[in-house]
Parts: structure tokens; C-alpha cells; sequence
DNA sequence: TTAAAACCTCAAGCTAGGTTGAGGTAAAGG
DNA sequence: CCTTTACCTCAACCTAGCTTGAGGTTTTAA
């Protein structure tokens, strides 16, 4: 039996999430979230779209991707919105990548501080600029980190 | 007088700096580095192109998008190819950047590890999910990195 | 000298993560 | 009941940062 406020319609989501009717439409097509319609062939939401959102959110502020949030679900059983021990599963998974990325960033300014003066900036010699990356091949194999620090915007 | 060595082609400044011929071109079109044509119409570039895409290279791997780049060597005197002095300052404004972004990431991280295990994934509880992004605002105005994490590609 | 390799321009395509708008239907409030 | 607000689909558009391809020219090396 499902109450009233079970049922939540896209405008509530978006206006609880503070996300986009539109994204929530995206994320839909993309299979992040998911909804059933009414007779009238609009969405109707469970409440815990709102956990999923909130898991997607704060994974994207981890630099991971909603295609990689895709999958991190879809490991779950049943496809299941993250309960508090999958949240662990996933949260520590994310915060790995995560200290991987601060890690990485830090050897970059480390590099970056000893380059300061040292007018060391040419191709053969400056770690900043070094076509098999260092810093990169250090790393711990951080699959989703390795494209990271070029993509950001204006 | 131009020794042969300090023309370089499309090709070998390619190949040198590692970054495709398109890229090159494209580059160019955005106005990050310049050439002359020679008389069959193709491009010829002074050496210090290279000094100039390596700090293209380092800048992007700070997380600074092409646009601030751009304005960052508009800001030279002459729109030079940095020198060491103006290496310098380039970097040590994007190093204070790069600390801010690291620092917004140890939070998150600092959070997150927080969160695991206590199940407060809600709306409205949650600093991991919040529209007002406590993260961001406690931070002290790094106005590039405010779009960063989210960027990620697969 | 001639063939291959390198170069040219311009347009279109790609990924990620969405947003916008047109044209039409459903639901809610007075 | 009737108007307004919310919702629907589908396609097109947007930024960033490039890549690819078509069709044509120039340079280089044997």
C-alpha cells in the first residue's frame, strides 16, 4: 500500500534534490534512477530517489562519473538504491580513488614548487612535461583519476 | 637570420612536444600559440612553442582550463612565451589554485569518511549532499575549481 | 622525376553532462 | 468548469577539448 507522500512527482524531486526536472529526466535515460508512471503517463518516484541522487551528488564532487555511478549500482544486489552498507562499500571505493587524486595533485604542486625558479621548463628535462607522466605512472592505478585534471571549464 | 633548426614544422613540433598535429592547429585557432607561413603555405614555429605547450601541459594537469591560459599569457608583457620570472608568477598563482582544490578534496574526503557507516545520507542532514555546498563555501574563492569535480570522463 | 609523406582548410563528429524549446496532455485550484 | 501550472516527448543546442575525414597542395627523398 503506498501513501500519498510515497509517491513523490518529478517537480517534488527536483524541487527536494535541488536538481533539474530535466536531469532527473537524464538521469533516467541514463539508468541512474529509476520511476513508474501514473495513469496519466506521468513519473511517480519511491523517497529513495532521493538517497540515489544524494549518492550521485556526492560522488560527482569525488570526480567519479555517472557512468561509473552506473556501475558502482548495478554491482549492488538487485540494482538496489545503496543501503548504509552499501554506502560503506561505495564510499570507501570512491574515497580510495579519491586519496589517490589528492595524492597525485600534491606531487603536482610538490614538482610545481621545485620548477619555480628553476627555469627548468623544457621538454626533456621539467617533470611537469613529460610525455609517459611520472607522476601519473607513480600512481596506484587510479583508473578514473587519469583523465582528471584536464576537464575542467571556465 | 633564422638557422634551420629554429623553424620548426607542424610535424616535428608534434612529434617533440608529444600533442597531435590537430591539436596543434587547434591551439592555434584558440589562440594559445602562434606560427608564420612559410612560401607553400604551411606553418613554422620558433622553438619556444615548446616551452609554451609545456606550460599549457603542466597548467592543464593543475586543473586550469585553456581560456585561463589564455588570459594568463595575455596578462605577459608583448603576449611573450613565459619566462622564467613569468613562469614564476604563472605558477605560483595556479599552485595556490591547486592547493585550494586539494583542500576542498581533503574535505570531502574528511566527510565522507564521516558519513561511512552512519547512514545520515539524507537531503537534509548529509554535508556530502547539501544545495548550499558547505564545502565550496567555506573555501576561499577559488572561482576555477568551483565546476571541478564533476568533470570526469569514463 | 615521381611517388610518398607531410601539409593545408573546413566541416563534422565525439564524450560528458546537461539545458532549452516546441507542441501537446494531465492535474489541481478557485 | 475553466484556467493555470505541471507534466510529457523528442530533438536540438551548449561548453570543453579535441579528433577525424574529405579533397587538395607542398615538400622530400629515392
Amino acid at each position: 500500500m503506498m501513501l500519498e507522500e510515497a509517491r513523490l512527482t518529478v517537480g517534488k524531486v527536483a524541487k527536494r534534490s535541488g536538481v533539474k526536472v530535466s536531469t532527473l529526466h537524464f538521469y533516467e535515460d541514463k539508468g541512474l534512477i529509476r520511476s513508474w508512471r501514473n495513469n496519466g503517463n506521468q513519473r511517480r518516484y519511491k523517497p529513495e530517489v532521493l538517497r540515489r541522487i544524494s549518492v550521485i551528488k556526492a560522488a560527482q564532487k569525488m570526480g567519479v562519473s555517472l557512468s561509473e555511478i552506473k556501475s558502482a549500482f548495478a554491482s549492488l544486489p538487485n540494482n538496489r538504491t545503496p543501503t548504509t552498507e552499501d554506502w560503506d562499500l561505495l564510499a570507501s571505493k570512491w574515497r580510495k580513488a579519491l586519496n589517490e587524486r589528492i595524492a597525485y595533485m600534491e606531487k603536482l604542486r610538490d614538482y610545481l614548487t621545485g620548477c619555480i625558479g628553476c627555469g627548468c621548463l623544457s621538454m626533456n628535462s621539467c617533470p611537469l612535461y613529460n610525455k609517459d607522466d611520472e607522476l601519473a605512472a607513480e600512481g596506484t592505478g587510479a583508473v578514473i583519476l587519469e583523465k582528471t585534471a584536464a576537464q575542467n571549464s571556465v
